[in-house]
DNA sequence: CTTGGATATATCAGAACTCGATATATACTT
DNA sequence: AAGTATATATCGAGTTCTGATATATCCAAG
């Protein structure tokens, strides 16, 4: 079980926002079971990046009230606060999947022995 | 320009050493060398890392002078502080490599269209 | 011989980040 | 009535980040 950092947790937050709008413990709840449970971004680091990503423009928000089955319509229930990704945020969550990308492809030529082999393959 | 990280300066920071024993001032040079100037790691990073890397037991050290051309025998020269990969540390280093390759493995499944395929392949 | 750039190690300090613990409140189940 | 799940959010001690600063040697250009 991994606790994602910043950087990933922006990644999959972004990447999970992109499937449609969601609240911070739903989402919570979504990388658990999108990642088999190898993924972990627990309150208190997904509220303070939600705040983030919001003063960024890369979401937008919404206060939803959650209504219960037989509830008293009259009775103010729990709230939830809705995330929506944003055009800005769209575009972020590409820079960020190619920023990862190029990462690894860095990573992997810097760890590969040093061959020079410069092989005409890929 | 990407400025590392501590979980991908310590990745490599080890695999600079894998390739035999230096100094901090070198695999500063040798990072920025072998990325294609693509990754830095700075002083105030480098030798913060590399006191935690000593005290975990993960490199060994030994200071060593830097002998000037015609200088004189009895001059106390530039002093270098070399670093060595400890077995523990080669250790480490395939377990960091192994860690970083099942984070790509993670991630790409994360980002990956939910196809929900379960394809029999892998 | 003096100025500056490269070599070489290291710390400082303000900012940002991490993460378990805590706070608050509603809803459902037993 | 108690316990678990839902739901948002902050606190604070510890860690990390990073440009700036400090110190000192070496070498080449002016």
């Amino acid at each position: 079980m991994l606790n994602l950092k910043q950087d990933h947790s922006t990644l999959v937050v972004l990447s999970v926002l992109a499937d449609g709008p969601s609240y911070g413990y739903a989402i919570s709840k979504a990388i658990a079971a999108k990642s088999d449970g190898h993924f972990k971004l627990t309150a208190s680091g997904m509220y303070p990046l939600l705040t983030k990503l919001e003063k960024q423009g890369l979401v937008s928000t919404s206060w939803e009230e959650v209504k219960a089955e037989g509830a008293d319509p009259d009775a103010s229930g729990r709230k939830r606060k809705w995330y929506t990704l944003s055009p800005k945020g769209r575009r972020q969550l590409d820079k960020h999947i190619e920023a990862h990308k190029q990462m690894l492809h860095l990573l992997d030529n810097f760890l590969a022995p040093a061959h020079t082999s410069t092989s005409p393959s890929t």
